[in-house]
DNA sequence: GAGCGTAGGATTGCCGACAATCTCTCCTCC
DNA sequence: GGAGGAGAGATTGTCGGCAATCCTACGCTC
């Protein structure tokens, strides 16, 4: 079996029919935050809307609680997961150990097409970026992330960078500051003409100050709906 | 649901009961290398084997794919995995971006309890070794390392450590030069003693001497048999 | 005798149904 | 009026069965 998490997108949007497709739909809607996080996950439900078994949203399901996703609880079901402060800094630290030197790989590895790949993910970027397609721009510029990774030809690592970018999106869905300006475009371009000039001391650094900057750019006061129950409670979201 | 990673030993050795304590017998199976790489695990047999349904032992063979500890492949069903040469570099090289660091952490935060804890396990870890355990003692050795991400106080981190550490034993009982001697007791306990001692530095480059022993410890020249179609049509193994 | 197509057996993929567990509501009792 | 408990509803956990797919082996043709 391919890696889930590697899957790009073989998606077609009226009928899903393996789990993996299912675990894609999902876990889009999830990262474009449109569903909310703690939302029950009900089989059922999920099942029906997408017009398959049980069994295949039961392991679609049980995938993504892998990628921490969705969280599974025992006889109760499956619920959107709500990263609280402590998971989104530590999610930030990992990511600050392994892609700034892998961003120094790749940049000694980077031949002239994965530049111009890196190259036309920017400008898909930009153009989700630019007609408000905040849910596509956010899984984009994540993608552009693990695209590094992958020239850095670490499989491995790559498939860790991929799970922290998903779980990184949900954050930044969650807790962004300014959510109408993603302004981080500037980072992704140096850090291309930092790979694309060989540049790997430059490469590592500045995805160092780009991690950095992401993390200081969340608003990561403690909140009173911090709770799960309590926000159930209190009815909504 | 717990993180299946996380899982301690709900174990008894009469009747695993839920999909979790079967993929840990599995685990252990494969990390004792009980089961060689390569091995077909099919769902009839091990749920018949182990006394519960094909669903359970389903969802048990999804989990330990996630963990890349077998490989499904559709409609053919689950093998244990027989990581190649550069999936090994490539997991130790992961492992050198996050553990020396993680250990450097770890002896920052260190208190007595995490230390006499580590001694403990150091002690264990011995004793797994002298009285010939070498699958016990592979997976201690490889859980030392977890215990101290998680001294850390960075359970994502410990998570990945923790996936990284079981192949690593995988790869060990694959490729291991010396299988009779484990030399690595004195590693492990110059890691305590600089954790005890709060010598950060020390340990981070404790650390990253172990993961380059270790890298260097195994026998990774070229195979004939390293196709899995070929080995099997050798016969045995 | 070698190569190819086909039939058979076996295994996985998936679905439906039943049992187990949890949550919510309502009733009773203090 | 509030707390505790029992029952109903709903959801998940698990099992068996059928269909789909793949590998193997046999027979046929060249």
């Amino acid at each position: 079996m391919a890696d889930p998490i590697f899957s790009s997108a073989p998606i077609r949007p009226g009928a899903p029919a393996s789990a993996e497709a299912v675990a894609d739909t999902l876990r889009r809607a999830v990262l474009a935050h449109r569903v909310a996080p703690g939302t029950k996950l009900s089989e059922d439900e999920v099942g029906s809307a997408l017009g398959v078994g049980r069994a295949i949203v039961r392991e679609a399901l049980r995938a993504l609680a892998h990628e921490h996703l969705v969280e599974i609880q025992r006889n109760r079901g499956a619920f959107v997961a709500r990263p609280d402060k402590r998971e989104a800094v530590e999610i930030f630290e990992a990511r600050s150990l392994l892609e700034p030197r892998t961003a120094r790989s790749a940049a000694a590895r980077a031949e002239y097409a994965d530049v111009s790949d890196l190259r036309r993910h920017l400008a898909e970027e930009n153009e989700a970026m630019g007609s408000g397609d905040s849910g596509r721009a956010v899984y984009l510029s994540g993608q552009f992330h693990v695209q590094i990774a992958r020239i850095a030809n670490q499989v491995t690592i790559a498939r860790f960078v991929e799970s922290l970018v998903l779980r990184s999106s949900l954050i930044v869905a969650l807790y962004w500051q300014r959510p109408s300006a993603i302004c981080e475009c500037h980072a992704h371009e140096a850090l291309v003409d930092a790979i694309a000039m060989g540049d790997g001391a430059g490469a590592e650094e500045i995805m160092h100050g780009h991690l950095v900057d992401l993390l200081s750019g969340l608003d990561l006061a403690e909140r009173p709906r911090e709770g799960v129950s309590l926000a159930m409670a209190l009815k909504g979201l």
